[in-house]
DNA sequence: ACTCTGAATGTTCACGTTAACCTAAACCCA
DNA sequence: TGGGTTTAGGTTAACGTGAACATTCAGAGT
């Protein structure tokens, strides 16, 4: 009965209006200073915040708050992303939802946000519309697979897959598997990078093929692959989970890292910089994606009409133990 | 002008509410089938979605969104919990909306959510009241600090922490050190727990004060310390991530885990299991504690004067090959 | 004294939805 | 054929807020 701006109002004896102009510094000056301080006393003493839903009915488009999408919260790379999206916006002011994979994505659009930022692997034509739906809400998808549809940063992954390639060449590996799924996905740019680099060594190509992400898939699938056509002596993985647990396997069969094979992993999580054997790694810029997504956002929310915004970001080798021998 | 009840109703050539009334599904059967397909029909064409703010607004309480609060987005264990929680309330046809450290934490009681659920070590009474809000929200927070203000899961890590150092004790070990932060919580369960346990083996309590999380942290203080009073043999740390840290610096320091020291961490990481040196740990039941809250904070939103709802769930022991000796 | 100005505050409406109540026609049974 | 009941809707109000416009009142200018 209390918590709203016609509560806070009877209770002083003014009207919502007066309220509201005190707690919007609208108006400016407009509202007497003892009027003004009777007011703030009300609003502390019943505790009074503003109800959001009404907000977002009264003056649509202009809720300070954006929703982020990521494919999934409890993989760490999103979690990061999450994180980081939610600081950068909060700088500015802004508000976030955070979502992950077990919502739906359309639902998003129900909510009274300004903008959507999704990083979705999945997100393709199909995809992107539903969750930019029909209407307003200015929409920036982030993501290793381009997208002409919309504003979007791309995160390009092909130069560091080939200069890997090249790299474990130059090593003296000679036969340099992917690890990693391409069913879906034949123009990831991870694929597209590793064949390029494959191509320029004139080796063959080998595909160690995942169902999934985790360290329990790599173990299976690559003992298998082992077991059947021998042992590779480079890996290049399709992210850096994959990288340390085939590294584990690799040493559980009696193969020293990177002596008898080289590894290198793929997103740039930091933790890998202190595994046993530091790994090398295709490093993911998370910040400036996240930076660069906001921006166009920002862009966008400011000018619905302004052009496509577009964007690519180039991930690059990073050369650790793993992947470095002495010799 | 099209994407609202009453534009659909325009079109259709009906109120507003038979158009509510076929999205609904209630007052059954109160609209003929032919009138139903006609509203379906447009629905569709115009990509009609409710607009959130304004059914908030009008049925306040059963939004069937709940708000998930957790310390920080950025870290794995937190990441977990939220795309767990996630998962469990889209089980029950719940929506959530995620927020983590960057967001004020106050903020969430502005959103048209029907509860509240935070994993935030720091809710303690001053922080948890202001996230309940005056009002109606049903809130529960979970963590390893016990709380008796609002329905609480409580995390116990005492227990095993109190086991880790009498298995430390049994594989040999004669000086078994906490690494951890403790300035804050001296109520800590780890802490308390490690206590107990080294007072029933007569051993010296021995501390390695962290400021932050991160392996790096722990890499450089752990090595002042051990160049002050020496490298002890046992080390219980107060989470996973430290564990990895430490592990790694002793390798450096030509220390073989588990043969010259042991190492347990704390968490439940399921990567760990895979590390080189798999890690024994103290397991977290993150499954189960985010289940009980979502317990809790149904049966609070359900029965809102219900009786104060409190549990403890209880970490145990996993020991793997860091703290087992082979002799 | 009489308008004019502007500061301080009030009134009304709209946002999109649901709940509660209202109505008109059709049907039903004696 | 007249009363009631059911079917298939419609009308209105309310939720809390902010924008636009309206009002009041004191003092300034003439």
């Amino acid at each position: 009965m209390a918590a709203t701006l016609q509560g806070i109002a009877k209770k002083v004896g003014v009207s919502h209006m007066t309220v509201s102009r005190v707690l919007n510094n609208k108006d400016d000056g407009r509202v007497s200073a003892s009027t003004r301080a009777r007011v703030l006393e009300a609003v502390r003493e019943v505790g009074y915040r503003p109800n959001r839903a009404a907000q977002a009915l009264v003056r649509s488009g202009k809720t300070k708050t954006v929703a982020v999408w990521v494919r999934d919260l409890s993989q760490p790379y999103f979690g990061r992303i999450a994180g980081y999206l939610e600081s950068i916006c909060a700088d500015d002011g802004y508000e976030t939802i955070i979502r992950g994979r077990a919502a739906d994505r359309s639902t998003l659009a129900e909510w009274p946000v300004d903008g959507i930022i999704a990083f979705d692997s999945e997100v393709d034509d199909k995809l992107g519309r539903p969750v930019y739906g029909i209407e307003d809400p200015a929409f920036v998808s982030a993501d290793v697979y381009v997208n002409r549809d919309y504003d979007h940063v791309y995160l390009d992954l092909a130069p560091a897959s080939r200069d890997a390639v090249l790299h474990l060449a130059q090593q003296g590996c000679t036969r340099i598997a992917h690890v990693g799924s391409t069913q879906k996905f034949k123009d990831d740019s991870r694929w597209q990078g590793y064949l390029a680099g494959i191509k320029a060594t004139g080796f063959q190509p080998e595909l160690i093929p995942l169902n999934g992400d985790s360290r329990k898939d790599v173990i299976e699938t690559a003992t298998k692959y082992f077991q059947q056509v021998g042992i590779p002596d480079g890996f290049v993985c399709r992210n850096d989970e994959i990288a340390l647990g085939l590294t584990h396997l690799l040493r559980k069969l009696g193969k020293r890292v990177p002596d008898d094979a080289c590894v290198i992993g793929c997103d740039g999580t930091p933790e890998i910089e202190f595994a046993d054997v530091p790994m090398s790694t295709i490093d993911s810029p998370i910040f400036e994606l996240c930076r660069t997504s906001w921006q166009f956002l920002k862009k966008r929310m400011m000018e619905p009409e302004c052009d496509l915004q577009s964007h690519t970001i180039t991930a690059r080798l990073v050369t650790r133990e793993s992947s470095l021998r002495k010799s």
